[in-house]
DNA sequence: TTGAAAGCGTTACCAG
DNA sequence: CTGGTAACGCTTTCAA
């Protein structure tokens, strides 16, 4: 083990170190190394061994320069409070890495991603990019188009020159209106997310459109956020209203909201799902902890990942595909916190 | 604003590209770019406004082949279901960007940073590497040590060739023991973390000794993996001991652990902080949330950050720096899961 | 104040 | 099957 240990301020080892010491051209090394198989197996063996006698590292940035691909995805992300988005970035460092791509991460501020961080994408050279919890202003957009950059929002529906791939956000809501109102309940409320997420909006356009083809109007819609506390102070609000007047079920956009209505619920003393129904969207952890036990709609999210880096690695290689909006149907999961149908 | 969007597919614009543009040499724009004083104040002026017209994105890769230097810092993250290494990732995120890095992002797996990890990071030229949550594999510190990558952990002692910033986590269990104590606590558990991981093992050895030094032994200790789950059951398990053998506080050595203790003291209808006070670390955002609201020791999650990439900075020009261990106090969070002093 | 040229480490192309 | 050479885009001497 400690054979291979260098010295502290040794030179690094190059193709080029490599093949003096091989007796080669750097160009055999760099065909052996890759297993060009014009390489004779004994030379390539010979390479091979003392690439790694050596300790030999090859500078992905040198063959960037010259191959013209990284292997570096841009990953932007907005603000994660909602675990949801902690739980998809594991997922897709883990995926990326299972395809021998890795990520860049930005952080792209509660705003639209901006011209500077795209910039910043850019001079990475990142061969594609991953945007989730954040829409790409109209020049990023641009800027990213017009290097040939392509772009896959992740959980958001594109405005602009973008692919994308989201969960049936439409559908989902439908689905949880109807097992809410298959499980009896008659007055409703939202609590919304962020109020210029195509997510959210979609949750709620579904959940609407289902009642309405049904006669029946959403008595209350609050804003929650997208967060914790936002929910939270949308259950206290309901928790003060006259009881009679309080709806018979909550849609909360997302998970996590769901589960500020509910800790507000408690503190309040009032029973869930026995006096008031409440339903999340997501499929975080933690909204399945018994305390909370969540009826939702959760997203497939090693799916969603998967498929996204697959339009994007689609797009790399300079192929010039239309841009594509793909959905994923996500899945019931039925809990306890909604009273459900007979 | 679409005059400076660009046909697609249309060369990207280079140092040279834009020296043929200005009727100047490479090394002008180069040096005009970077506000190299030696460049006429018209000269750079005509060269900055052309490259914002034309849309310039200087190349980082191959600025890094040939200067040295990537401005990426790798960082390693373990398993991230304790929401704690979330908010840390997001804050070094923001952090790195106001300095000019980018975090390049790899994912450890559960066990210790392995070779390949440590390639990946090498090949991308980063100028120092983050290690959160892991440890780094004796080979893989070697191999980082042997190409002058200088390497902190965030939040872990380092076994090897590594810097170190953390809190005092030894402090921070004497502070809460001693909290308990005060509080009229005679009988003490444990629900201790990932066992290898030495921030869960100082603070409960902090805590252990505290009470050892008033004669009093901690009754019992158990495992919680430092996951919700493992508190959670950890909890059930004080749950269905006979109440008089109960211990009076509990101490679990992560909030994640003890929301996961406290929810299972809910459904089982025991009382905290009435009968049974529990104390957490580290100070995550949901720990503070009204239904938890855990006594704990906060981690000084910015300073941390902070002081980590210091300690990075000052040893990527390739100064040869002795490694540093930094230890930063925490700061004891009164809330309501513990019983307090009078 | 500016230009020319030589690298940085790799890959790709063209010979042999 | 292998070797040379020319890129890739930038910085950095060294000259002028």
């Amino acid at each position: 083990m400690a054979g291979t240990a260098k010295e502290l301020g040794e030179e690094r080892e190059t193709v080029v170190t490599l093949a003096r010491l091989a007796g080669v051209a750097a160009s055999t090394v760099s065909r052996a190394l890759k297993g060009d198989p014009r390489i004779s197996a004994p030379t390539r063996r010979r390479i091979e061994a003392l690439a790694s006698a050596r300790g030999y590292t090859p500078n992905v940035l040198a063959r960037t320069l010259s191959s013209g691909r990284s292997g570096l995805i841009g990953l932007a992300l907005g603000p994660i409070a909602n675990p949801f988005y902690s739980e998809l970035m594991q997922e897709a460092v883990s995926q990326a890495a299972t395809r021998g791509l890795r990520l860049l991460m930005l952080s792209a501020g509660s705003g639209p991603i901006e011209d500077d961080t795209a910039q910043a994408l850019l001079q990475y050279q990142v061969d594609g990019c991953l945007i989730t919890s954040a829409q790409l202003s109209s020049r990023a957009a641009h800027i990213c188009a017009a290097h040939n950059v392509p772009v896959v929002m992740v959980n958001r529906v594109p405005r602009l020159h973008a692919s994308a791939i989201a969960c049936d956000n439409f559908q989902g809501g439908q689905e949880l209106a109807a097992f809410l109102h298959n499980g009896g309940h008659r007055s409703f409320a939202i609590v919304r997310g962020n109020p210029d997420s195509s997510t959210s909006i979609e949750r709620e356009r579904g959940f609407v459109e289902y009642l309405a083809a049904r006669g029946i109007a959403v008595a209350l819609r609050i804003d929650g956020a997208s967060t914790y506390d936002g929910g939270f102070s949308a259950g206290r609000m309901f928790a003060e209203m006259p009881p009679e007047r309080r709806p018979d079920a909550i849609f909360a956009v997302a998970d996590i909201m769901a589960m500020g209505v509910i800790d507000a619920f408690r503190i309040a003393g009032i029973g869930v799902p026995d006096e008031i129904s409440v339903v999340g969207f997501d499929g975080i952890a933690a909204a399945a902890r018994p305390v909370y036990a969540i009826t939702t709609v959760a997203q497939p999210l090693a799916r969603m990942v998967g498929r996204g880096l697959d339009l994007l690695t689609a797009r790399i290689g300079g192929t010039a595909l239309p841009d594509e909006v793909v959905l994923l149907r996500g899945e019931l999961a039925v809990r306890r916190s909604a009273r459900r149908p007979a």
